[in-house]
DNA sequence: AAATCTCCCTGTAGGC
DNA sequence: TGCCTACAGGGAGATT
């Protein structure tokens, strides 16, 4: 399930084979995903100038507007150099590109393939920052303006546990359930945490461990769990090195103790009773 | 305003 | 073996 360093690494992989080439179409086969795929016609000739990720959106920016990508929970984008293979299960949408030049050379399909259908396409022709996917998101996790004291500021009156705070794309994007299980155990923090309670230092702690923990999976080329395909058709591998994420009763890998699972949102979460104590944090590893 | 719940979808895992 | 159900997840939108 992409999160934001699988997203990253899916822009880095897909990056260097469209950028500064033409789309001549583009085949939506299922436009059913998480909204209805509208691609109108001026669009499927754009140029594609850059790729890059905002939150887990990536983002074509082209000479007339930009698509804006979410990979869902299942999807992936490949690239298939000319000629492309026929179409399979899921694959819903081909960019097309040709080629450039009367030979072959650069022609090919960037493919979208969803088994979940969750992820979604949409083109933008306006100002990028107004589009309602984006217009209020939160700052980047890996950008300087993620700090303890802008995340202490959000806590205030805050009767949310910490983990939901933290995956709260108001406040700050890209942090997935995976990720803040995770630097909640690295922080020492117990994710059941009321927001209001964290101190300056648990906050700047959180942080540097959401920072941490991202760095480290985008440098690892992204976890890979079931179905993601990086960019390059290439898995990460990271999910070896999870701490508490999916090891619900299984022995805390820093004290033994038995890892608790409880549901925060509906979302399955996972800390240790001893290590993230229940009353302030505990100095992080 | 903030907190909580629902829904979209399908592959997979677990129980019987 | 095969059927059934629960679960996984992002995040907008609805509801409380």
């Amino acid at each position: 399930m992409p999160e934001l360093p699988e997203v990253e690494t899916t822009a880095r992989g897909v990056a260097p084979h469209v950028t500064g080439k033409r789309l001549t179409a583009i085949d939506v086969r299922q436009p059913s995903l998480r909204w209805p795929v509208e691609i109108p016609e001026g669009a499927q000739t754009a140029s594609i100038r850059q790729v890059y990720r905002r939150a887990k959106y990536v983002l074509f920016k082209t000479d007339v507007g930009h698509f804006i990508l979410h990979l869902g929970m299942s999807g992936s984008l490949r690239w298939l150099p000319a000629p492309a293979p026929a179409p399979q299960k899921h694959d819903h949408i081909d960019f097309v590109f040709a080629s450039p030049s009367q030979d072959a050379e650069g022609a090919g399909v960037l493919r979208y393939n969803d088994p979940r259908r969750f992820g979604s396409l949409h083109w933008h022709a306006g100002v990028l920052d107004e589009h309602f996917l984006l217009a209020r998101l939160g700052v980047e996790p890996l950008s300087d303006a993620f700090s303890g004291d802008y995340l202490k500021g959000y806590t205030r009156g805050r009767k949310t546990p910490i983990k939901s705070l933290i995956m709260d794309s108001h406040v700050v994007v890209g942090v997935g359930n995976i990720y803040a299980n995770e630097a909640l155990f690295r922080a020492g923090i117990r994710p059941t945490h009321r927001a209001a309670r964290m101190t300056l230092a648990a906050c700047e702690a959180l942080v540097a461990e959401i920072k941490t923990v991202l760095g480290w999976a985008i440098n690892r080329g992204g976890t890979t769990l079931r179905d993601f395909v990086g960019g390059d058709g290439k898995p990460g591998y990271f999910q070896q090195e999870l701490l508490v994420y999916g090891r619900e009763g299984e022995a805390c890998r820093r004290c033994e103790e038995p890892l608790q699972g409880v549901r925060i949102s509906n979302r399955a979460t996972v800390y240790c009773r001893n290590c993230q104590p229940a009353s302030g944090f505990r100095a992080p590893r």
